[in-house]
DNA sequence: GTGAAAGCGCTAACAA
DNA sequence: TTGTTAGCGCTTTCAC
């Protein structure tokens, strides 16, 4: 391509990443040439001359789930608009996706991690030297998290139910055996509604469990075991298969039975009553979570807060 | 890393490869060196040098789709088996995706695409000298595609409703304005319906419509519209938004409306009535198409068929 | 069996 | 303003 143009290599790295001083003369003459020979820079070329990839690597456990699926979509979105690429690694169904996809981070594929995965063994992460961010997970405590404000999440689910008198509230959570800033929703809601004398039971769901059988299966048991169950709050498919189970059963929602998701996803909008829910604001945080790996690939400081509050989505299940 | 193992490079790069011949005593030497100064070989170096960066970029419309969400969840999967990485580009919200991310594929980032995008204009994938494969989606002479049979699948979709003696038949069949090979689908559907002299009406959604407001719109309009249609067939959430609709205007499923979704996502399992779907093998395809654009960078032969048949899936909605 | 040398295609520092 | 040189970290002949 140099010797086409006429010039030297580095000229035409000029040229191409508008840098530097270049005269219009020998601009016009790369140009021309680069248009004859319709030549295309290497980018791998280039990311080994500036050790840099453009490219971060998102571990989730799922595509296929209505809340990863908004997560993926809405971080790939952010990370386009700082003009970068996402390489996904999705766990749930693979032996050593984990090890395997950090293993390319090091070997410096990528230039950072979006990790949001529900891992149990989180040891790889211990001693990287690029930059790593935790979605709405605990890994040590040298990784930061971006999470919702899941406290006062639970606040305002707490206060729903309140509001509307309900006496006993069965909580579907999430698998406790890993450490996620979500777990501070229901842990806030139930003392709250404790504090107010409401009773509180808990159901939780098996680790890594995102098929709607699962959750139609622990809903079926939550209404055979607690019959007077007056509240339901869990994430939005289990609220969903909650709202099927009553439905099949001839319990009324809202009347006889107040309804609350939490995730507040596309599903909570697509039965034939929408779901009332407290958002966790994905696109925020995925944006959120991109902006601030791309500081830290950047080496650059940034003071935005890491954690944003969630909001009320009406519907007509309280 | 060389010099601290006191060997030449190229050594170790025999040893890191496990290729040609090395006495077992310097393969000591050089791994103990790895271990001690934890080396990890640069891919992208790798990369330069072989001129393959074993990364398959993957190009569909939506993440947060049920379709599509199973599609990339299968498609990464695939490759992890192939030990390719995905990249991902989601284009329904962004307004150069494709454009940027088939540069990428010029520029060697990937070594291949699978193309499942809705896009209109196509023009971009003339002339590539890289690999591309359509997934379900016509682009032009050049490049093949893996598909689902929906010729088939539109034989047994009327079939359904012959069975159960329909007499007027919706289709809400997709944007006609893209040449995917889905359209086959509904056209054969319909061919066979109206063979057996029964009414066939066809509501088309708009162009990269994918939020479930749309459908429920649809919904709506149709019942308005055909207030005595008695089967209707379409793509997952179309139906669903059927079923509520129906539900919320008292028309019972199945007795007097006969609903069958095409695609038999995770969706169809989700409400209080399973949907009746023929359902696309998403993961046997995702698997072909995956094999196919890996033997074709490899440049190896492949005689597998690139078409899969449906299958039905059971439910109650028929 | 192993090392030296060239090359993959770009960028950066420095001269000219 | 432009060219020269070196270097990014690997692989691959090809001597030794």
């Amino acid at each position: 391509m140099a010797k086409a143009a006429g010039v030297a290599a580095s000229t035409v790295s000029l040229v191409m990443n508008k840098k530097g001083y270049v005269s219009d003369a020998t601009r016009k003459k790369v140009e021309a040439a680069m248009e004859k020979l319709n030549y295309i820079p290497s980018e791998v070329a280039r990311n080994l001359a500036l050790n840099r990839t453009n490219t971060i690597g998102v571990i989730m456990p799922s595509v296929s789930h209505p809340f990863f699926g908004e997560v993926i979509e809405e971080i790939e979105t952010a990370l386009y608009n700082y003009n970068y690429k996402m390489m996904l690694c999705c766990t749930q169904h693979k032996r050593n996706g984990e090890p395997t996809f950090v293993d390319m981070l090091k070997r410096r594929t990528m230039d950072g991690i979006i990790m949001g995965a529900h891992s149990i063994d989180v040891s790889l992460y211990a001693n990287l030297t690029q930059p790593v961010i935790a979605f709405d997970r605990y890994i040590n405590d040298q990784i930061p998290i971006v999470h919702c404000d899941h406290s006062l999440g639970g606040k305002m689910a707490a206060e729903v139910f309140l509001q509307h008198g309900c006496q006993h509230v069965v909580e579907i959570v999430g698998y406790q055996g890993i450490r996620t800033p979500a777990h501070e929703f229901h842990a806030t809601a139930a003392e709250q509604l404790r504090n107010s004398g409401v009773r509180v039971d808990v159901a939780e769901l098996p680790w890594n469990a995102f098929n709607y059988q699962i959750y139609s299966a622990v809903a079926q048991k939550l209404f055979a075991q607690y019959s007077h169950v007056d509240g339901i709050l869990g994430a939005d498919l289990s609220i969903a298969a909650c709202m099927h189970v009553a439905a099949a059963t001839g319990i009324r929602v809202p009347e006889e039975l107040k309804l609350l998701a939490y995730d507040g996803t596309a599903v909570t909008r697509m039965g034939s009553q929408p779901i009332t829910a407290v958002r966790q604001p994905i696109a925020e945080l995925a944006e959120l979570a991109v902006s601030k790996i791309v500081k830290m690939v950047n080496g650059e400081q940034d003071n935005r807060p890491w954690t944003i509050a969630p909001k009320m989505l009406p519907g007509a299940t309280v």
